[in-house]
DNA sequence: TCGAGCATGTAAATGGTTACATGATTGC
DNA sequence: GCAATCATGTAACCATTTACATGCTCGA
């Protein structure tokens, strides 16, 4: 899986900009995927040349057009083809890392690390809450796309308390 | 955090080779941080260049010579520059993203693919469960070294289990 | 004898980040 | 007036993967 079947796969739902599938990314599959900009205007234009999108200009009354892409016949198939083969996931967890190589770093440390780190994933938490809530109950029980996406969020929301949770124990152990 | 600070923290251990430093960082924190071959090679080289590491000519009987890499004062003063600024986690996680995108493949497809990964996922259990009996017990709490760094595999044996229960809730109620 | 493990490396290609560059609109 | 959001893009650099390249030893 490379940014380009990602990119594929939200222009399937939907015809948008550089600029929507950047902020789409972000805000639903970002956990599990991280896209910048550069990347993204980098790939469609790559992504027109292989003609797995095209694009029409969408004139606004002002700033720059935008550029809503829309995939091909061609695109579709490419998308088809690449989704059912699942890869490995790729993960670089400084935190973890750290606390392998660095005891030198010693206590204090360790547990003023340790509460910053809490308190962030609590405020991720939150933001993950916000979106559960945001998002339609998924209806009909025939809905396995509404199913699946659903899933995919209770994924982080769970991840996020286990990580939490793995991070208090550890505080609370170093403390005595 | 890039790979020179994960290659001075492990030689920050103990001298070794390119090879070893290989397979250390595969068993060790292969799960948080992966670094293929001719990456480390690399690195070391440039590590040279910066006065990070130096290296010695190990003779064998047989084969080529190993090269034993030792951390310099210099490597250590940026070692310990580099470890305390823990930066945020970067994943690619390609069957959540495909399960966001690919409610088109299928519910036969979805019902295999989640068997499937029951199936690898509980085989990386059992490998990090073997790792768990070879490791010697944590002695004094003093010890906080050895306190961290059995934490980090708890973390992998505890997302394991967790992963695994998340697909196992998928795969259940996706076949009602 | 064949594959796995030990042990080193280079080269080409791909993937990704950071900085640079521009300019309008909206709300504080 | 200033920051944030919308909206596009390029260029330079850095990181990473894949394929190529070599050769020895040990056990099945």
């Amino acid at each position: 899986m490379n940014l380009e079947t990602v990119i594929l796969g939200f222009l399937n739902m939907e015809p948008m900009s550089g600029y929507d599938l950047s902020k789409r990314i972000d805000s639903s599959v970002g956990f599990f995927w991280h896209a910048t900009h550069p990347q993204i205007y980098g790939t469609l234009k790559k992504m027109i040349a292989d003609g797995y999108v095209t694009f029409d200009h969408e004139i606004q009354e002002s700033g720059p057009a935008r550029k809503v892409y829309t995939i091909t016949g061609e695109g579709k198939q490419f998308l088809l083809e690449q989704l059912p083969t699942i890869e490995p996931h790729l993960v670089k967890f400084p935190l973890l890392v750290t606390m392998f190589l660095g005891s030198e770093l010693g206590l204090e440390f360790w547990r003023k690390a340790l509460v910053d780190q809490i308190e962030e994933q609590e405020e991720m938490l939150q933001v993950y809450y916000t979106i559960l809530k945001e998002i339609p109950k998924v209806g009909s029980s025939q809905d396995l796309g509404g199913y699946l996406r659903k899933r995919t969020l209770d994924f982080g929301i769970d991840y996020q308390k286990f990580f939490i949770k793995w991070l208090k124990h550890t505080l609370k152990e170093i403390k005595q």
